[in-house]
DNA sequence: CTGAAAGCGCTTACAG
DNA sequence: CTGAAAGCGCTTACAG
């Protein structure tokens, strides 16, 4: 009779070895790829196990080896977050391709959740880690992951001053390009919209005023709006910015979601962007290129960024004594309608 | 001298045995919460394990229970989708909730990826699969997966008419609705736009017919418009709608990702959904409340979906023995500025 | 090129 | 309540 698969007993290289004639090592060496072997024989071997429906036991492999594993620990933010998203399959395409497999987890800025899974991940062994850290994750991060022998790679926002493999974006001089076409098609009053404090802000931010002042522009703190970076952030603080006794007809945004937002509010209000007001993003997320109306951002693109963190971990992995990495999105403009 | 965190020689239960005076039997009762064990002793142990930065080794663990791994693969064909993000997250609330960590791979409706992602959690001995088949996945997966011992849990896509646990939502119900809604609204010529082709398609075109059938309207097939349910496949057909000789002032979209788009190539004639044409879509991600104008839509509550298949999941490894479980989300229609 | 033996870090009966 | 011993499925020197 045939054997039925059976999930009950699963095969071991001891059932093929048997099968095959030949001894357990022999057996290992073969599903290892080594070279060692007469190829006549490795063939009896692999077509022993196939007949008997073997499945290699990495958990056995991994524990004799006392190895990493194959999975790599991905901790996202905000998955809600097409930027993330976008970021999210960058990255894991990457990882996949170089034959890891993704642990994923999503903090949604929950400082004792991350703490949590990263425990988790250590426990699995993950090979590496992938980490945008929720909004208050301590400097020490770094340093206690690296005491854990795990390569970390830290992306989307900064983690204090100290050096450690990044990928990221050059914030200030993005927002400062999207602030200087504003201001060079006229504008001098500009609103800053979205945005939770933190890393990012700042330094968009920064961007936001150093192109004020170069156009010799008195910052004006009544035009800038922090709120979630979300739809509903973007939203809501245009109106805001609509409502303010002296008109504005310009907006930078912390990001292209509050930008959506914003392109909402404006709709509500009957103004068109790219005529009555001029809405910039950041970002550059695919949906940018079908908002209505299309919108003008700065592009980081995510998903590259997603694959050079995946990168720089890899190589981390390769060769953890080398020096640290960086990578820094070169920002770029994209005009679209709505600026 | 205290002792450091040298990631070199991880610490194991024999050494904690040591340290607190006990065999390594006692420690590893006490690691499992086992109540054998004096609360005195237990304690004595679990300071030792801290002290000398101990960290459990799941997969030695594992492989000496021969139990399933505490991992669950999610397998996801299309991330840059918002639904199925917003599915993901929660799912992944609920499983990590339950003290699971997901294996996460993205197949971008690659049938060769996902069998090799399978085979990955296969061999991680995955706890469990949660599963959005490709497009073209054959019914006899279903069977395949539980031949391995997994249990099992396809999401939104149907796969053959087999039983198996499943979560999704009722789409012919939800479009006859949608489509409903427009001929309410005194619309005779309708337009359904976007959509692959694969079992939900088929489902929502059902829905489609289904209502212009009851209320005596002939099909009229220049009117549907197949394409990628993406943001550029509704701008896209949107556009190859509006261009008809006859015209198109209502449409009802695959998805709300379509209809984002279909909101861009309106606006881009200068139409404006809601009193120029009206637009229905289907999902309700958190999107559609902020788009321009906000989207009228068919909400089947992504993120709960997600939190459904969850649990039915969890409940199958619970119990294996089990009968089937369906979720089939209801359908609601939520009528905001588009139609 | 192949086989016998030890051991990765845990858990689990089994005695005591 | 605690300890000694076996074993999960692999890999890895070490002989031959």
């Amino acid at each position: 009779m045939a054997r039925t698969s059976t999930p009950l007993r699963p095969v071991t290289i001891l059932e093929v070895a048997a099968q095959a004639n030949v001894s357990k090592s022999t057996v290992s060496l073969v599903l290892q790829g080594s070279g060692l072997i007469r190829e006549e024989t490795a063939e009896r071997v692999r077509e022993a196990a196939r007949k008997l429906g073997y499945v290699y036991n990495r958990r056995a492999a991994e524990l004799r080896q006392k190895s990493a594993s194959n999975t790599i620990g991905v901790i996202i933010n905000d998955l809600m977050n097409p930027f993330f998203a976008e970021v999210l399959v960058g990255l894991e395409r990457k990882l996949v391709d170089a034959g890891y497999t993704m642990l994923m987890a999503h903090t949604n800025e929950d400082l004792k959740l991350q703490e949590r899974v990263l425990q988790t991940m250590r426990e699995h062994h993950a090979a590496g880690i992938a980490l945008c850290p929720t909004l208050g994750t301590p400097a020490s991060l770094t340093r206690t992951v690296k005491s854990w022998g795990i390569p970390l790679v830290v992306m989307v926002r900064t983690l204090g001053n100290g050096s450690y493999d990044y990928a990221g974006s050059d914030n200030a001089a993005g927002v400062e390009m999207a602030t200087e076409h504003l201001i060079a098609a006229g504008h001098k009053r500009i609103g800053f919209l979205g945005g939770q404090s933190g890393p990012v802000l700042e330094q968009r931010l920064q961007g936001y005023r150093a192109a004020l002042t170069k156009a010799g522009i008195a910052l004006d703190d009544k035009l800038v709006f922090a709120a979630n970076p979300t739809r509903a952030g973007g939203y809501e603080t245009m109106k805001a910015l609509l409502d303010l006794p002296r008109p504005v007809k310009a907006a930078v945004c912390y990001n292209d979601l509050a930008a959506f937002g914003a392109l909402s509010a404006l709709g509500e209000r009957g103004l068109r962007a790219g005529t009555d007001f001029v809405l910039m993003g950041f970002d550059n997320v695919l949906d940018a290129a079908h908002s209505n109306p299309p919108l003008s951002t700065v592009d980081i693109r995510p998903r590259e960024l997603g694959e050079q963190a995946a990168a720089i971990l890899l190589a981390r992995i390769e060769d953890p004594t080398q020096a640290k990495r960086q990578y820094l999105a070169d920002p770029r403009l994209v005009l679209r309608q709505s600026g």
